[in-house]
DNA sequence: CATGAATGAGTATTCATTCAT
DNA sequence: TATGAATGAATACTCATTCAT
């Protein structure tokens, strides 16, 4: 991997690890063995470092979308990669609204990123009103359930940590059954919970 | 007001204004006209008046609580008043997961109280069950009730600002339309969405 | 002396024997024997301690100032005082530019006061005039000297030192001399040169 | 025009637009498109390269130089071809003697020039008293003439700027003018103002 | 000649906290 | 209670210069 890449990368294990405030430039240049004016010969701060791992987020959850998923399963198994790569970039998830308040670009690329993938969810939801698998006839409701899902997508991993129960990508995986839970009372065909 | 909790006044104002990382102890002593030293022979740190700032507003909330809400219209009511407690202390739920990695015992107090929330809400839940205006036979599909309502409790004033909507108290209300949402399928008696 | 003034003090001493670029601030707190953090609770910024030290300069001519000079040695002693005052800040008039350069409100202010010294100075002289001590029967002339009188003023002791001759207060003061050498031909009465 | 040269013409250029001290060697490469370590390659450092550019403008003044203009026309043409020279290499005048604090070297060699420089202008000026073009019989004051003259030379567009007068070639060749206005009481034969 | 990553000392600045008064 | 000067470690960032390729 190349130095640059490596920065980035060491940069997002040390904000997982602990968050973006107490890992300064200086800690992530010590924790790669080399100088602090290399890192900003690479990277003019720590601020962009970050908007350069949201968008590498970004990017890799883009990769990750071929069609709309059309059946459960597929939407389901989609949501299971995009948490894989959510978490990944945890700590952005656990500070977002922190990191907002100190870069206006960041909380512009990501609100706007955000409406497009809540536009997402709703064509999605709105394909499987349509193929009547989904008995959703109230434009309110399914508002409703889009909210459900994408708060859900956003933070139920840091719900989880407001109980005190273990961290893991596994238990993060547990916001799909969430979701599935949400939109169950309005399947046509019941699955078991 | 005595100076002292002036100070977690002043401080409470700032932090929902900005955040709580760039309102330094100086800044708040200024905002008040005293010195920094004053501020530091009432508190030791910010930390401490980050502490103290959560304690008072879990004991707001739980003073108002008398007893369990019994009915729905109860329950709103309820929850419309620690929105409004809520919405005093914003900033601690815009960034409560980055204040627990900076403060080990302010995460223990919250997450102690946040099971407990926990509990009283399923209590509640409970109740509607076997008063049969809820009908859920199901444990797990009444844990999952719970859970979307304290998640949308500690989260969906966030929720809002990651689609770029407006903040107010008003819309921090919607919590309970969303709360409500969640019960709809399953209540005996139907309500209007 | 207070230690707020102290710092004015021994910086100016220090930007006199070196220059502003090389003298940081931490090399004026080390001076003092004070902390940096010291030097910055006092003071923003050495930018900061540059325009105050101007403003001290500029308030101790104005000071130095009772009335327009009505006889030539009048002027000569007036002229005399203010190279004294000039010769304590006389780091200022070395890197003058190079300042501006730096700070555009020191810059506008300077620029100000100057272009008000100026008129003074072509007022003594219309005085001078009027009185018949002066024969100058063109404005353009009269702009000239006035402009002389002025160049000297702000940069006959940098031109000293750009032909290697040592630097005094008492070379300063030829200015005066030149001066006088410039309204000369002009004088009613000759005086010798 | 090599790649040596190029470095220079560029470097002059950018000092002459801000200050030697905020165009890093750095600035530089990055103008030209080249590598910081090319530009090494060639130059020691920042130093190196403004006492190149002076050596430039010395040399570019000397090829200037016949003989010594004999005429008062010769001499005005001869102070605009030089005031050419110098408005090409304004960032040097602008910051003289901030520069001889950073470069003993480059103070040697300017005053040592300056000294040559004046000595020719006395010369010159000898040579129109012994013609009786100018009436001076006094040392005294043909030392001050020879003064206005030079520091006219080196600093009157500095003198423009601390007035806040725009500036530009035009108004730097007004200082031929100015040293025109100096030796006018002593010509023989009178020109217009 | 040329690249460009890398160094590392330097520079300005911040801020929670202390403490003599 | 209150002041406010003082500390000093920390932080972010810069930049001339080096050097392997």
């Amino acid at each position: 991997m190349s130095r640059k890449l490596d920065i980035l990368e060491t940069a997002r294990r040390l904000f997982n690890e602990s968050n973006t405030q107490a890992v300064t430039t200086n800690h992530i240049a010590k924790a790669m063995g080399i100088s602090p004016g290399n890192l900003h010969y690479h990277y003019k701060n720590r601020e962009e470092i970050i908007l350069l791992l949201y968008r590498d987020m970004r990017a890799k959850m883009s990769l990750s979308i071929d069609a709309l998923p059309k059946t459960f399963q597929a939407l389901e198994a989609h949501q299971k990669v995009l948490i894989g790569i959510q978490w990944e970039y945890r700590f952005f998830f656990r500070e977002m609204l922190f990191l907002f308040s100190r870069d206006a670009e960041l909380q512009r690329e990501y609100i706007e990123d955000n409406i497009a993938h809540r536009s997402r969810i709703k064509l999605v939801l709105e394909s499987f009103v349509e193929s009547e698998e989904l008995n959703i006839d109230n434009e309110i409701l399914l508002e409703y359930i889009v909210d459900a899902i994408l708060m859900a997508w956003q933070f139920y991993t840091s719900y989880m940590q407001t109980l005190g129960r273990p961290l893991s990508r596994k238990s993060a995986e547990e916001a799909v059954q969430y979701a599935s839970n949400t939109m169950k009372p309005y399947k046509v065909k019941q699955e078991k919970v």
